[in-house]
DNA sequence: ACTAGACTCTCTACTAAGGGGAAGGTAAAG
DNA sequence: CTTTACCTTCCCCTTAGTAGAGAGTCTAGT
């Protein structure tokens, strides 16, 4: 099939899919006459495959150890159990900076009168010579 | 005083420095013979504002826009409290975000035994036509 | 005055993961 | 046979810098 119903199929953009195959990612068959990319339903569901992982927050890289996992008959599940809890180790990373980043804003928010008047707090924290890390 | 310096005193490394100078953020005197950069303290201090937004997640853009209040005398403090309060916003969607496919994950990771055996619930999950959302 | 080393400059390329659009070839439908 | 829709490659753009090359400059010691 054409690259637009492997797309649609995969529920990515044209853009995208092209992209995987120039990374080396997902490679469909190209004819050789016209440049026309054809692909098989193995490339469709690979597709999908790393669609679904990117949108659990894997990168690329990730996604390629994901896929190669996928495509091997002899993996262990232990190896794709380690990648995620990895994975969710990242989030919970982030998780715990992001959060820490809403109390101090809110925190030097709630101190903001917030009106016509320049004096502004949080300004100020901002240019302090020790900011409140 | 030269950019070495300037970047030590407000945090920065000198590439960043330089950087926000090329963007138009903080752009000290230049010499002309030399090319060589001059710091004033007024532009150190403004160097470590833009450090501190950066810190607490600002973009660049935000940053610039804050640069200017804090440059303007006639600024209300409204203003700046309302670019803090869709920064918080914008932190508090991000964190739902990342908590919702933080559980996703640990649901996946729960499910799959981990061990030698190649059967794992979570390729399926990525491998599913309709992927659990 | 000379020199070594530390510092500075600009410029280019690179990162992640694609998006936008141009120029030109191809396929399908009327 | 022509129009329209689709495909291709190619290049530039995005964020917020980082890395390195090659060349000029400053400063301390001799």
């Amino acid at each position: 099939m054409n690259i637009s119903k492997a797309a649609t199929q995969a529920g990515l953009t044209v853009k995208t899919v092209r992209y995987y195959d120039t990374i080396g990612m997902v490679c469909p068959y190209q004819n050789p006459q016209t440049g026309y990319r054809d692909y098989s339903e193995r490339d469709v569901a690979k597709l999908q495959f790393v669609g679904s992982a990117r949108r659990f927050n894997f990168s690329i890289k990730e996604c390629r150890e994901l896929l190669s996992l996928y495509e091997d008959e002899n993996r262990s599940s232990a190896t794709v159990k380690a990648l995620t809890l990895q994975k969710i180790q990242d989030i919970e990373d982030r998780l715990t900076e992001l959060t820490r980043l809403r109390e101090k804003l809110a925190h030097l928010a709630s101190a903001c009168h917030g009106d016509s008047r320049p004096d502004c707090p949080i300004l100020d924290a901002f240019s302090a010579k020790n900011p409140p890390s």
